[in-house]
Order: structure tokens, then C-alpha cells, then sequence
DNA sequence: CCTCTTACCTACTATGTCAATAGGTTTTTA
DNA sequence: TAAAAACCTATTGACATAGTAGGTAAGAGG
């Protein structure tokens, strides 16, 4: 299940794509247009700076931007960033997953097509096709 | 993401459609085979005679057993009754959601097709189909 | 230079879910 | 009547979620 930081994050960035005219947005106007807690999205807008989709500028006239154009950013790399993983079980998620089932478990090829596809939608659908 | 529930939940499930000769199957025995401790399947198989997925025998020569065939069962229920949903967001998996921006909401579009997409593929695979 | 604005930072917390474990009672068959 | 099995209630430690609180640092305008 995507949690809030997920969908928060890509509304955040819905947002910037749709007043990317050059300037600086704060957060301060994103948070009241899409009604969420200013200082919740501070955490989260901070991992997307960590991330690399966005940057941030400090002191007056301050506020966040795009790096890229909206046509350049996936979804899937949005919520992945934020999530941690796109992965729809543990057993795909988790590095150096130790189950003694992997082998001969019946149910992973279902689960690995499952994510195959999970990953192809989101991977595929761009920042701009939302707008 | 799929837990515990769900995925052993579903090996509980073909464990049995591998073992569907009409006698019941100790739970001892799933358990053994498929290497999950026999006191935690005892919730998840309450969960599955309670939705009527399969059916239990008290006593000496017990256990449980299919009602249908497997290829009437479909994965989508399976996971559907054990994950209490299968939506990927709070906003189309909790009844009564009460978001303001329902109406305005511009990621919602996405989410109820990947919702679709999700569903389709859950529903349109057989139990039968993993053997 | 000062002040206002804005990002940036660390810490805390209540609540809930997950993934089990523990120890019993009831039912049924041989 | 004894064994085997389902069935039942309760508990627990660990972790994630969804925030809140209170600050510090940076930068532009007057």
C-alpha cells in the first residue's frame, strides 16, 4: 500500500510542475493549495532534495523547483524514492532475502511477473501525463 | 505490500489443491512442507474458513480441505480476504474516505487504473494457474 | 545592517500493524 | 478412553506510519 509520503510527495510534485515558471515555490503556498500539513511535507519534501528530483533555495523569494521538465520525471522513480521500494512482496524487496524456499517456492514466479508489470506502469506514466 | 498473510495464505491454498484427494489435511502436515510455523497458519486458516475458502475437521483424521476445485478459485479473492484489501491507496481501499480533494484530486485518476490493472491481474489468475 | 522569510535540522510521540508465540479447550475418530 | 486434530483467547516485541514541536541557518529587500 503506498503510503502518504507517496502520494503526498507526488501531488508535491505535481504541484511544482504545474507553476514551473523558473521561480522558487515555498512550501508554504504547496502545502495550502494541496491542504497538508506544511511541516509534514518539509520531511518528506527534504528526502526528494536528497534524491536528486528537486532543489531547494533558502531566505526570501526562497522555496523549491524542478531540476528536469515535467516530461522527464517518471512516477515510478517519484514513488520509489519516497517508498523505499515499488516492490509488492518482501521476498522481491529485501537485499540478501534469506528465504530457503526461493529455489522451489511456487508462488515467486506469480509475484515476479506481478512486480514486472507494477514497475512497467509506473515506470512508463511520466509527471506530465497526470497534468 | 503483500504480507505474510497473503503469501502464505496462498501457499496454504496450493498446498492443499496439491493435496485435493477429498480427505482432509492436517494443518501439522501443511505446515511442515511448506516450513511456516503451524501456530501462526492457525490465524491465517481461521481467516480463510471464516471467508469460506476452505472448510475444517476437528479430531483424529482431520483437518481442512477445498470446497471448489481450484481452478474456481482465483488468487484476487485469496489475497483480497487475507490482506483485508487489495488497493494500493487509503483513499479507494477505506470505505467512507473522506477526503476534500476527492472531487479535484489529479492523482486519483492514476491510482484508480493501476487500481484496475492490480485487480485484473489478481482476479484473472486461477489458483490452478500456480501449480 | 537589520529584519523578514524561507529552507533546513533534530528530536519526539501516539497509534497501529506485523509476525509471531503461548497455553489452553473442544471436537472427533479409532 | 486416549490420541489427534481444530479451535479459541490473549500477549508481546519490533517496527512503521503520520504526524508534531521547536529550533538554526541562509538569503533577499528595505
Amino acid at each position: 500500500m503506498i503510503s502518504t509520503k507517496g502520494r503526498y510527495g507526488l501531488r508535491v510534485m505535481l504541484d511544482l510542475a504545474q507553476h514551473n515558471d523558473g521561480s522558487y515555490i515555498p512550501l508554504k503556498d504547496i502545502a495550502e493549495r494541496q491542504e497538508i500539513s506544511k511541516k509534514y511535507l518539509e520531511i518528506i519534501v527534504k528526502k526528494m532534495v536528497e534524491g536528486g528530483l528537486i532543489v531547494g533555495s533558502s531566505g526570501k523569494g526562497g522555496g523549491y523547483k524542478l531540476i528536469r521538465k515535467p516530461e522527464k520525471y517518471t512516477v515510478g522513480e517519484i514513488l520509489n524514492l519516497l517508498e523505499g521500494t515499488l516492490c509488492s512482496v518482501a521476498c522481491l524487496a529485501e537485499k540478501n532475502y534469506n528465504c530457503p524456499r526461493k529455489k522451489k517456492c511456487e508462488t515467486l514466479p506469480m509475484w515476479k511477473e506481478f512486480d514486472g508489470i507494477v514497475h512497467d506502469y509506473f515506470y512508463g506514466k511520466k509527471l506530465s501525463d497526470l497534468i
